[in-house]
RNA sequence: AGAGUAAAUUGAGUAGUUGCUGGUACAAUUCGAAAGGAUGUACGAGAGGAAAGUCCGGGCUCCAUAGAGCAAAGAUGCUAGAUAACGUCUAGUGAGGGAAACCUUAAGGAAAGUGCAACAGAAAAUAACCGCCAAAUUUUUGGUAAGGGUGAAAAGGUAAGGUAAGAGCUUACCGCUAAUAUGGUGACAUAUUAGGUCAAUGUAAACCCCAUCUGGAGCAACACCUAAAUAAGAAGAUUAAGUCUGCUCGACAACUUCUUAAAUUGCGUGGCUUGAGAUAUAUAGUAAUAUAUAUCCUAGAUAAAUGACUACUUUAAACGACAGAACCCGGCUUAUAGAUUUACUUGUUAU
RNA sequence: GCGGAUGUGGCGGAACUGGCAGACGCGCUGGUCUUAGGAACCAGUGCCAACGGCGUGGAGGUUCGAGUCCUCUCAUCCGCA
């Protein structure tokens, strides 16, 4: 299993929330960008209005697991950008509710190969 | 018992599956321009009492091993001790609060100087409106500071004597000031004596004075490796500019500053965790703390590591409080569900 | 990590050396005018247990007296590397 690519730099991030495609779930919001390599990029980004640092933190961990439960089942070749929604609550944050976003997501952008299997 | 005061501890645990971070050992393979990194297996490790706020103090790094003088700016302010240091802590003193245990306290100087004290009031600091008394006699002069009224504050308080009326004018008691003695390291306390020239309010968290202290910037500091680039114009140059408060002196260094254009690379390396370290015992001390001995090594990330799922145990309750290390320490402050322990007080309530 | 600023009615925004808190503008409510609306003019407009008391983000302190001075704290915003 290969480990996750994690975008960095801010230069990268604006592209992507720029350039990206924007698709939306219940708390999560997402941007994805077809880049012309042979890797999935992953980033992260929670506003720090959002709630306090423990709480950022702990959504971070759970997009992390889920994106990396999903990630055999990806297309290659795309930077994903997720995002948290300023007016749901942070506090609520749930693995399955999370999952359930993400796979939606990933459902209507069209990256996921075999869904069946997975869900 | 209840109520209360002070101090301290804890902030669920165990096992399994899977995943993350870095460490050690072994084995080869691979990526990159290079520095350097990645992959597999095994072993053991992996957030807090506040990690927070950034309110103080120190280490460390660079600026000269951080230098001298004057000025400016800022901080602290009862005494003694502790400490690397502090605006912190400990023990006391004075003042204030509580029935008590106990708690609070920026607590130097107002005859060094300047300012301010609205409204009211005669007057807000060399006091005289009404009043009281005397003299002249109908509105003047002099004495006075009891009483009235104003105010946050009006020139020690109460009582007796005294007087034209009054007044520390005199006496007693209380307060105040000074000296001496005793006790204490000291702040200060107690006692005695003297003082009525014991007129001169409050405010220094108003300026200020006195004493003590403070050089600047911060791990994005700083050092190293690697890639690319090092062009043009202007100004200054041993008398300059720079080293981040100003001036003067002194030291360093050989180039410095500004503008425009281009570039500013890296899953780079060190700094980075053994330290004013932790735990236990003994000794000294009322205590903060110090000393000695023994044992232990306990996160080191960088778009940033602890997650997810399951079972069991303890529990009143286990999804449940506040909350995430970012160079490291000592404090302070603020947030905090619940549980536990120790010492002490008891007016009122109940027995 | 370092540094700076702000907080006053429903909103903007005054109040200087401490001395009557809410000037002024906008909004809102009621009235006049109008067939009706707008505009204009007039009056009112912080809160409460209401002849009094409490109110300048919050908690303390200094002072006779604090929006103003001091300490701690909360929230918001900005700058630098």
């Amino acid at each position: 299993m290969k480990k996750t690519i994690m975008l960095k730099k801010n230069y990268e991030f604006k592209n992507v929330l720029t350039k990206g495609k924007y698709y939306s779930g219940k708390d999560i919001e997402a941007f994805i960008l077809n880049n012309n390599k042979n890797v999935n990029y992953l980033g992260l980004a929670i506003s720090v209005k959002a709630s306090n640092a423990v709480i950022r933190n702990k959504i971070k961990r759970l997009i992390r697991e889920n994106y990396t439960n999903l990630e055999e089942n990806l297309k290659l070749g795309f930077s994903i950008v997720f995002l948290w929604k300023k007016k749901s609550k942070a506090e609520d944050a749930n693995f399955y509710d999370i999952r359930k976003d993400i796979i939606n997501i990933l459902k209507k952008s069209e990256i996921l190969e075999k869904k069946e299997e997975v869900l």
